[in-house]
DNA sequence: TGCAATACATCGTATCACGAGGTATATCAC
DNA sequence: GTGATATACCTCGTGATACGATGTATTGCA
């Protein structure tokens, strides 16, 4: 998929797969596979950013002798969600702007 | 809103405001204005971008004095709002796990 | 005479996605 | 035990790009 059209999506859905449910940065990266393929070295700037945004807090958890960061998502973090599900009232206005039929000759 | 989400429409949604008739730099962004505003610099940006690649032809016309630069949609440039249809789909799907109620505690 | 609108353009900056590369441990096959 | 793969984190440099600031020039109206 076109590179740009991800990238308005992109902090949007990171925080998406940590609303229900605290999550770390390699699972993050598969639970979203499926929709969004992300490179770990994006996902990182993300979670960076997000944090520094405060639209997340950071926990370090020990799993099996590795360290894992766990991302939990603040409240603006799910404001954010809400600002998106508003924008999205635009995208689908300017969806229709660019495909519509102008009925003139097609 | 989110700058990040225009991104990827920004280049189409010119495409689709040529789409119907040639128009010209300063007609395309007073059309475009309902929908998405941008400013001159970005879509003279952008004009140049679709024409290195080809999705559009200029052609210049005296206008009361002044010059106007008609831009005219390629084929090239009609396949490419066909392949933003084609990605709207993943687009959606993309939206539906961001806004998705995991049923768990809501 | 001055100002807004029309119509084009360039330049510098900030943001950002990503590939390349790095560190370290656990686990499994051979 | 050695190597490969998966897990888990990170940094740096680069290229793409939206946009504000700024510039040029004409038309038309107050």
């Amino acid at each position: 998929m076109d590179i740009q059209l991800k990238r308005g999506l992109l902090d949007v859905c990171v925080l998406a797969a940590i609303k229900n449910e605290d999550s770390y940065g390699y699972q993050i990266i598969k639970d979203m596979k499926p929709y969004l393929e992300l490179s770990e070295s994006t996902l990182y700037t993300i979670l960076k950013r997000l944090e520094a945004g405060q639209m997340l807090t950071v926990r370090m958890v020990e799993h099996q002798g590795r360290l894992r960061k766990y991302y939990h998502i603040t409240q603006q973090g799910i404001d954010r969600i809400e600002e998106f599900r508003e924008d999205w009232k635009d995208i689908e206005s300017i969806y229709r702007f660019i495909t519509r039929e102008d009925g003139s000759n097609e």
